[in-house]
DNA sequence: CCATATGATTCAGG
DNA sequence: CCTGAATCATATGG
Protein backbone atom coordinates (compact mmCIF):
# COMPACT_ATOMS: atom_id res chain seq x y z
CA UNK A 1 0.00 0.00 0.00
CA UNK A 2 2.52 2.11 0.68
CA UNK A 3 4.22 2.53 -2.70
CA UNK A 4 1.04 3.53 -4.12
CA UNK A 5 -0.09 5.73 -1.09
CA UNK A 6 3.19 7.84 -2.06
CA UNK A 7 2.69 7.99 -5.05
CA UNK A 8 -1.13 8.70 -5.62
CA UNK A 9 -0.34 11.46 -3.10
CA UNK A 10 2.35 12.63 -5.28
CA UNK A 11 -0.59 12.93 -7.64
CA UNK A 12 -2.41 14.53 -5.98
CA UNK A 13 -0.32 17.65 -5.40
CA UNK A 14 0.49 17.92 -9.45
CA UNK A 15 -3.06 17.47 -9.37
CA UNK A 16 -3.46 20.74 -7.76
CA UNK A 17 -1.25 22.57 -9.84
CA UNK A 18 -2.59 21.52 -12.89
CA UNK A 19 -5.68 22.79 -11.88
CA UNK A 20 -4.18 25.87 -11.57
CA UNK A 21 -2.92 26.85 -15.03
CA UNK A 22 -5.83 24.59 -16.32
CA UNK A 23 -6.54 28.44 -18.38
CA UNK A 24 -4.27 28.28 -20.59
CA UNK A 25 -2.48 24.81 -20.61
CA UNK A 26 0.35 24.91 -23.10
CA UNK A 27 1.34 28.28 -21.38
CA UNK A 28 4.32 26.43 -19.05
CA UNK A 29 5.47 24.29 -22.17
CA UNK A 30 5.87 27.52 -24.63
CA UNK A 31 7.00 29.64 -22.10
CA UNK A 32 9.82 27.23 -20.96
CA UNK A 33 10.57 26.42 -24.53
CA UNK A 34 11.62 30.09 -24.84
CA UNK A 35 13.91 29.86 -22.05
CA UNK A 36 12.82 32.27 -19.16
CA UNK A 37 12.27 29.73 -16.57
CA UNK A 38 12.57 32.02 -13.17
CA UNK A 39 9.61 34.45 -15.20
CA UNK A 40 7.52 31.42 -15.65
CA UNK A 41 7.58 29.97 -12.33
CA UNK A 42 7.21 33.18 -10.87
CA UNK A 43 3.77 33.35 -13.24
CA UNK A 44 2.59 29.89 -12.15
CA UNK A 45 2.90 30.66 -8.73
CA UNK A 46 1.49 33.85 -9.01
CA UNK A 47 -1.43 32.01 -10.65
CA UNK A 48 -1.67 29.78 -7.30
CA UNK A 49 -1.64 32.35 -4.99
CA UNK A 50 -4.51 33.55 -6.89
CA UNK A 51 -6.55 31.37 -6.50
CA UNK A 52 -5.90 31.59 -2.42
CA UNK A 53 -7.73 34.77 -3.31
CA UNK A 54 -11.04 33.04 -5.12
CA UNK A 55 -13.67 32.73 -2.60
CA UNK A 56 -14.41 29.31 -2.00
CA UNK A 57 -17.59 29.44 -4.07
CA UNK A 58 -15.99 30.55 -6.58
CA UNK A 59 -13.27 27.91 -6.85
CA UNK A 60 -16.21 25.15 -6.36
CA UNK A 61 -17.80 26.54 -9.60
CA UNK A 62 -14.36 26.03 -11.21
CA UNK A 63 -14.13 22.58 -10.04
CA UNK A 64 -17.84 21.79 -10.98
CA UNK A 65 -16.79 23.37 -14.71
CA UNK A 66 -13.75 21.65 -15.17
CA UNK A 67 -15.62 18.10 -14.00
CA UNK A 68 -18.73 18.95 -16.55
CA UNK A 69 -15.99 19.36 -19.29
CA UNK A 70 -16.83 17.36 -22.26
CA UNK A 71 -13.50 16.43 -22.83
CA UNK A 72 -13.17 15.57 -19.18
CA UNK A 73 -14.20 11.87 -19.30
CA UNK A 74 -11.48 11.21 -22.45
CA UNK A 75 -8.77 12.52 -20.87
CA UNK A 76 -8.84 11.18 -17.46
CA UNK A 77 -9.37 7.30 -19.20
CA UNK A 78 -6.35 8.37 -21.22
CA UNK A 79 -4.48 9.68 -17.53
CA UNK A 80 -5.42 6.19 -15.89
CA UNK A 81 -3.93 3.99 -18.46
CA UNK A 82 -1.35 6.11 -18.34
CA UNK A 83 -0.55 5.60 -15.06
CA UNK A 84 -1.74 2.13 -15.32
CA UNK A 85 1.50 1.22 -17.81
CA UNK A 86 3.40 3.44 -14.95
CA UNK A 87 3.51 1.50 -12.07
CA UNK A 88 2.01 -2.04 -13.42
CA UNK A 89 5.85 -2.63 -12.72
CA UNK A 90 5.41 -1.94 -8.67
CA UNK A 91 2.50 -4.00 -8.48
CA UNK A 92 2.61 -7.33 -10.40
CA UNK A 93 4.66 -8.71 -8.12
CA UNK A 94 2.30 -9.62 -5.38
CA UNK A 95 -1.03 -10.38 -6.93
CA UNK A 96 -1.51 -14.16 -6.33
CA UNK A 97 -2.24 -16.36 -2.99
CA UNK A 98 -5.78 -15.55 -2.62
CA UNK A 99 -6.30 -18.52 0.16
CA UNK A 100 -3.75 -17.76 2.57
CA UNK A 101 -2.84 -21.90 3.44
CA UNK A 102 -2.03 -20.45 7.14
CA UNK A 103 -4.97 -18.98 7.70
CA UNK A 104 -7.02 -21.82 6.59
CA UNK A 105 -5.00 -23.93 8.96
CA UNK A 106 -6.34 -21.73 11.73
CA UNK A 107 -9.70 -21.82 10.29
CA UNK A 108 -9.83 -25.74 10.97
CA UNK A 109 -8.25 -25.68 14.28
CA UNK A 110 -10.28 -22.80 15.71
CA UNK A 111 -13.61 -24.86 13.93
CA UNK A 112 -12.17 -28.44 15.77
CA UNK A 113 -11.94 -27.09 19.05
CA UNK A 114 -15.29 -25.54 18.63
CA UNK A 115 -14.10 -21.84 19.21
CA UNK A 116 -15.35 -20.32 15.57
CA UNK A 117 -18.32 -22.84 14.93
CA UNK A 118 -21.83 -22.54 16.00
CA UNK A 119 -22.55 -21.69 19.85
CA UNK A 120 -23.45 -24.82 21.36
CA UNK A 121 -22.82 -27.44 18.62
CA UNK A 122 -19.33 -26.68 18.07
CA UNK A 123 -18.53 -26.54 21.99
CA UNK A 124 -20.28 -29.63 22.84
CA UNK A 125 -18.40 -31.77 19.49
CA UNK A 126 -15.31 -30.50 21.43
CA UNK A 127 -16.89 -31.92 24.75
CA UNK A 128 -17.63 -35.18 23.17
CA UNK A 129 -14.59 -35.44 21.47
CA UNK A 130 -12.91 -35.53 24.60
CA UNK A 131 -15.55 -37.81 26.40
CA UNK A 132 -15.26 -39.98 23.44
CA UNK A 133 -12.68 -42.82 25.09
CA UNK A 134 -15.14 -42.99 27.90
CA UNK A 135 -17.42 -44.71 26.48
CA UNK A 136 -20.42 -42.30 26.33
CA UNK A 137 -21.81 -42.08 29.74
CA UNK A 138 -23.43 -38.72 30.61
CA UNK A 139 -21.53 -38.05 33.52
CA UNK A 140 -17.94 -38.91 32.22
CA UNK A 141 -15.61 -36.41 33.86
CA UNK A 142 -18.17 -33.93 34.22
CA UNK A 143 -16.18 -32.86 36.96
CA UNK A 144 -13.48 -31.08 35.55
CA UNK A 145 -15.56 -30.54 32.42
CA UNK A 146 -17.51 -27.39 33.90
CA UNK A 147 -14.51 -25.61 34.07
CA UNK A 148 -13.09 -26.04 31.32
CA UNK A 149 -16.19 -25.17 29.31
CA UNK A 150 -15.80 -22.18 30.85
CA UNK A 151 -12.84 -21.55 30.55
CA UNK A 152 -13.22 -22.17 26.25
CA UNK A 153 -16.59 -20.30 26.23
CA UNK A 154 -13.89 -16.99 27.83
CA UNK A 155 -11.73 -17.67 25.36
CA UNK A 156 -14.65 -17.94 22.34
CA UNK A 157 -16.10 -14.81 23.75
CA UNK A 158 -12.85 -12.84 23.53
CA UNK A 159 -12.09 -14.04 20.25
CA UNK A 160 -15.85 -13.22 19.04
CA UNK A 161 -15.31 -9.67 20.18
CA UNK A 162 -11.92 -9.34 19.05
CA UNK A 163 -12.93 -10.93 15.64
CA UNK A 164 -16.07 -8.10 15.52
CA UNK A 165 -13.93 -5.22 16.22
CA UNK A 166 -11.60 -6.56 13.48
CA UNK A 167 -14.07 -6.54 11.32
CA UNK A 168 -15.19 -2.91 11.95
CA UNK A 169 -11.94 -1.62 11.85
CA UNK A 170 -10.94 -3.46 8.51
CA UNK A 171 -14.58 -2.14 6.94
CA UNK A 172 -14.24 1.24 8.75
CA UNK A 173 -10.76 1.66 7.23
CA UNK A 174 -11.52 -0.14 3.49
CA UNK A 175 -14.90 2.40 3.32
CA UNK A 176 -13.00 5.70 4.53
CA UNK A 177 -10.18 4.55 1.58
CA UNK A 178 -12.79 4.15 -0.74
CA UNK A 179 -14.68 7.19 -0.02
CA UNK A 180 -10.99 8.86 -0.14
CA UNK A 181 -10.32 7.74 -3.69
CA UNK A 182 -13.56 7.80 -5.01
CA UNK A 183 -13.54 11.75 -4.03
CA UNK A 184 -10.27 12.39 -5.27
CA UNK A 185 -11.00 10.47 -8.59
CA UNK A 186 -12.43 13.65 -9.38
CA UNK A 187 -8.99 15.42 -9.61
CA UNK A 188 -6.86 12.62 -10.47
CA UNK A 189 -6.99 9.39 -12.44
CA UNK A 190 -7.98 7.17 -10.37
CA UNK A 191 -10.03 4.26 -11.54
CA UNK A 192 -12.28 1.69 -10.47
CA UNK A 193 -9.63 -0.71 -11.05
CA UNK A 194 -7.29 0.82 -9.17
CA UNK A 195 -9.76 1.43 -5.92
CA UNK A 196 -10.58 -1.93 -5.62
CA UNK A 197 -6.75 -2.93 -5.84
CA UNK A 198 -6.16 -0.76 -3.01
CA UNK A 199 -8.81 -2.22 -1.44
CA UNK A 200 -7.45 -5.73 -1.85
CA UNK A 201 -4.53 -4.47 -0.71
CA UNK A 202 -5.62 -3.08 2.61
CA UNK A 203 -7.54 -6.41 3.13
CA UNK A 204 -4.37 -8.33 2.67
CA UNK A 205 -2.26 -5.85 5.04
CA UNK A 206 -5.60 -6.30 7.93
CA UNK A 207 -5.55 -10.28 7.50
CA UNK A 208 -2.25 -10.45 8.80
CA UNK A 209 -3.69 -8.68 11.75
CA UNK A 210 -6.47 -11.40 11.91
CA UNK A 211 -3.81 -13.95 11.67
CA UNK A 212 -2.49 -12.86 14.24
CA UNK A 213 -5.55 -13.13 16.75
CA UNK A 214 -6.51 -16.03 15.26
CA UNK A 215 -3.30 -17.39 16.02
CA UNK A 216 -3.39 -16.43 19.53
CA UNK A 217 -6.39 -18.02 20.64
CA UNK A 218 -5.34 -21.36 18.76
CA UNK A 219 -2.63 -20.58 21.60
CA UNK A 220 -4.94 -19.84 23.93
CA UNK A 221 -6.70 -23.22 23.39
CA UNK A 222 -3.64 -25.40 23.39
CA UNK A 223 -2.87 -24.28 26.34
CA UNK A 224 -6.35 -25.30 27.86
CA UNK A 225 -6.46 -27.96 26.31
CA UNK A 226 -2.89 -29.24 27.71
CA UNK A 227 -4.12 -27.99 31.21
CA UNK A 228 -7.59 -29.55 31.43
CA UNK A 229 -7.94 -32.23 29.21
CA UNK A 230 -4.56 -33.76 30.22
CA UNK A 231 -5.47 -35.32 33.60
CA UNK A 232 -2.30 -36.58 34.16
CA UNK A 233 -1.78 -32.53 35.57
CA UNK A 234 -4.24 -32.85 37.99
CA UNK A 235 -4.12 -36.51 38.87
CA UNK A 236 -5.94 -37.40 42.44
CA UNK A 237 -5.63 -40.72 44.45
CA UNK A 238 -8.88 -42.14 45.22
CA UNK A 239 -9.95 -41.78 48.39
CA UNK A 240 -9.44 -44.34 50.64
CA UNK A 241 -12.74 -45.97 50.83
CA UNK A 242 -13.02 -46.40 46.44
CA UNK A 243 -9.59 -47.92 46.83
CA UNK A 244 -10.90 -50.45 49.29
CA UNK A 245 -14.37 -51.31 47.03
CA UNK A 246 -12.07 -51.90 44.22
CA UNK A 247 -9.87 -53.98 45.71
CA UNK A 248 -12.54 -56.09 47.59
CA UNK A 249 -13.94 -56.81 43.93
CA UNK A 250 -10.16 -57.71 42.61
CA UNK A 251 -9.15 -59.75 45.29
CA UNK A 252 -12.01 -61.49 45.58
CA UNK A 253 -12.26 -62.14 41.46
CA UNK A 254 -8.68 -62.86 41.53
CA UNK A 255 -9.27 -65.76 39.04
CA UNK A 256 -11.17 -63.35 36.82
CA UNK A 257 -10.80 -59.75 37.67
CA UNK A 258 -12.00 -58.49 34.60
CA UNK A 259 -15.50 -56.59 35.72
CA UNK A 260 -18.26 -56.86 33.21
CA UNK A 261 -19.57 -53.86 31.94
CA UNK A 262 -22.60 -53.84 34.84
CA UNK A 263 -19.73 -54.16 37.68
CA UNK A 264 -17.80 -51.65 36.70
CA UNK A 265 -20.84 -49.38 36.43
CA UNK A 266 -21.47 -50.16 40.60
CA UNK A 267 -18.24 -49.96 41.41
CA UNK A 268 -17.95 -46.68 39.53
CA UNK A 269 -21.15 -45.51 41.43
CA UNK A 270 -19.95 -47.22 44.50
CA UNK A 271 -16.61 -45.17 44.55
CA UNK A 272 -17.81 -42.31 43.05
CA UNK A 273 -15.77 -42.48 39.87
CA UNK A 274 -16.25 -42.93 36.32
CA UNK A 275 -16.48 -46.06 34.60
CA UNK A 276 -13.49 -45.48 32.64
CA UNK A 277 -11.70 -44.82 36.00
CA UNK A 278 -13.06 -48.31 36.97
CA UNK A 279 -11.52 -49.90 33.78
CA UNK A 280 -8.14 -47.41 34.26
CA UNK A 281 -7.55 -48.71 37.93
CA UNK A 282 -8.35 -52.37 36.79
CA UNK A 283 -5.89 -52.58 34.07
CA UNK A 284 -3.08 -50.88 35.82
CA UNK A 285 -4.29 -53.12 38.99
CA UNK A 286 -3.71 -56.07 36.87
CA UNK A 287 -0.58 -55.69 35.09
CA UNK A 288 0.74 -54.67 38.26
CA UNK A 289 -0.25 -57.20 40.20
CA UNK A 290 1.10 -59.67 37.54
CA UNK A 291 4.05 -58.00 37.85
CA UNK A 292 5.11 -58.66 41.07
CA UNK A 293 2.62 -61.23 43.13
CA UNK A 294 4.58 -61.06 45.97
CA UNK A 295 4.59 -57.25 46.58
CA UNK A 296 0.77 -57.59 46.16
CA UNK A 297 0.91 -60.75 48.31
CA UNK A 298 0.08 -59.13 51.72
CA UNK A 299 -2.73 -57.21 50.27
CA UNK A 300 -4.47 -59.98 48.50
CA UNK A 301 -4.56 -61.50 52.27
CA UNK A 302 -5.72 -58.82 53.77
CA UNK A 303 -8.90 -58.27 51.59
CA UNK A 304 -9.22 -61.70 51.27
CA UNK A 305 -9.83 -61.86 55.21
CA UNK A 306 -11.79 -58.52 54.87
CA UNK A 307 -14.09 -60.60 52.73
CA UNK A 308 -14.07 -63.56 54.31
CA UNK A 309 -15.31 -61.61 57.52
CA UNK A 310 -17.79 -59.33 55.54
CA UNK A 311 -19.58 -62.33 54.24
CA UNK A 312 -19.58 -63.69 57.69
CA UNK A 313 -21.09 -60.73 59.20
CA UNK A 314 -23.46 -60.88 56.32
CA UNK A 315 -24.34 -64.02 56.96
CA UNK A 316 -24.92 -63.77 60.29
CA UNK A 317 -27.10 -61.49 60.42
CA UNK A 318 -28.81 -62.87 57.42
CA UNK A 319 -29.38 -65.89 59.91
CA UNK A 320 -29.71 -64.27 63.14
CA UNK A 321 -32.31 -61.57 61.40
CA UNK A 322 -32.75 -58.78 63.68
CA UNK A 323 -30.51 -59.30 66.43
CA UNK A 324 -29.10 -55.41 67.94
CA UNK A 325 -26.30 -57.75 68.88
CA UNK A 326 -24.38 -58.42 66.02
CA UNK A 327 -20.46 -57.31 66.42
CA UNK A 328 -19.60 -54.71 63.64
CA UNK A 329 -15.75 -53.33 62.75
CA UNK A 330 -15.02 -49.99 62.94
C1' DC B 1 14.80 -34.27 47.70
C1' DC B 2 14.37 -38.93 46.37
C1' DA B 3 12.02 -43.34 45.74
C1' DT B 4 7.89 -45.28 45.29
C1' DA B 5 2.83 -45.31 44.44
C1' DT B 6 -0.72 -44.28 41.43
C1' DG B 7 -4.05 -42.59 37.98
C1' DA B 8 -4.04 -41.58 33.07
C1' DT B 9 -2.51 -41.96 28.36
C1' DT B 10 -0.53 -44.15 24.37
C1' DC B 11 0.14 -47.83 21.33
C1' DA B 12 0.11 -52.42 19.50
C1' DG B 13 -2.66 -56.74 18.82
C1' DG B 14 -6.50 -59.69 18.48
C1' DC C 1 -13.48 -51.92 21.38
C1' DC C 2 -10.94 -54.10 25.05
C1' DT C 3 -6.67 -55.42 26.97
C1' DG C 4 -1.65 -55.57 28.15
C1' DA C 5 2.38 -53.08 28.29
C1' DA C 6 5.08 -49.12 28.49
C1' DT C 7 5.24 -44.57 29.75
C1' DC C 8 4.02 -40.08 31.63
C1' DA C 9 3.14 -36.87 35.30
C1' DT C 10 1.76 -36.13 39.66
C1' DA C 11 1.14 -37.51 44.76
C1' DT C 12 2.96 -39.15 48.80
C1' DG C 13 5.91 -40.89 52.41
C1' DG C 14 10.34 -41.04 54.31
Amino acid sequence: MDDQTRMLASMGGLGGLSQADVGDPDSVRKQQSLGQPPQDIGDILQQIMAITDESLDEAQARKHALNCHRMKPALFSVLCEIKEKTVLSIRGVQEEDPPDPQIMRLDNMLLAEGVSGPEKGGGSAAAAAAAAAAGGSPNDGSIEHSDYRAKLAQIRQIYHSELEKYEQACSEFTNHVMNLLREQSRTRPISPKEIERMVAIIHRKFSSIQMQLKQSTCEAVMILRSRFLDARRKRRNFNKQATEVLNEYFYSHLSNPYPSEEAKEELAKKCAITVSQVSNWFGNKRIRYKKNIGKFQEEANLYAVKTAVDAANVSAQASQANSPATPNSG
